[in-house]
DNA sequence: GCCAACGTTGGC
DNA sequence: GCCAACGTTGGC
């Protein structure tokens, strides 16, 4: 099971819009860069997320799960890129700033450090682990086994 | 298939 | 709002 992290600007898409969309999801769509695709097709049901704020915020602020593996995006002509469907589990009690997350020794080499274009990145089980005590959450999320239809 | 020009992302 | 970093495009 791998851990990701998904970015979005919140004046496009914000935590409180996943939250809205409640427990049935929506779809994580927009990617145009082969380096974020692989990982969305890497994705597997079941594995967790977390929910960054780009340009406004800079924080991670909550955990989404993937409930739909990779698909074509309708919206690209192209017919190259794809989605995954994703609902919000958990908020952080304390977003975890890109800035505490640069302050932080054991989260140098995290991808957000290292390369901050990607928009869709995987985070180790240690990254995870840190960041999810730092946010708020006494341990990281349980895994809720989900049921598809 | 190289690389310059251009567009976009996202931190500052 | 600026611009650095990065990806993509297209001329050759």
């Amino acid at each position: 099971m791998a851990y990701w992290l998904l970015k979005s600007e919140p004046s496009k898409w914000s935590w409180q819009d996943q939250v809205a969309a409640g427990a049935k999801g929506t779809f994580w769509d927009g990617v145009r860069n082969h380096s974020a695709k692989l990982n969305l097709m890497a994705m597997k049901v079941g594995e967790q997320a977390f929910f960054y704020h780009s340009n406004e915020g800079k924080a991670i602020v909550g955990v989404v799960e993937i409930i739909a593996p990779f698909y074509p995006d309708p919206g690209d002509p192209s017919g190259k890129f794809g989605m995954v469907d994703v609902h919000a589990v958990e908020p952080f009690a304390n977003p975890v700033t890109l800035d505490a997350i640069k302050k932080d020794p054991r989260l140098k080499d995290m991808v957000l450090v290292v390369n901050s274009r990607l928009s869709v990145q995987p985070v180790t089980d240690a990254e995870w682990a840190i960041i999810c005590a730092e946010g708020g959450l006494a341990r990281a999320p349980e895994r809720k086994q989900t049921r598809l239809g």
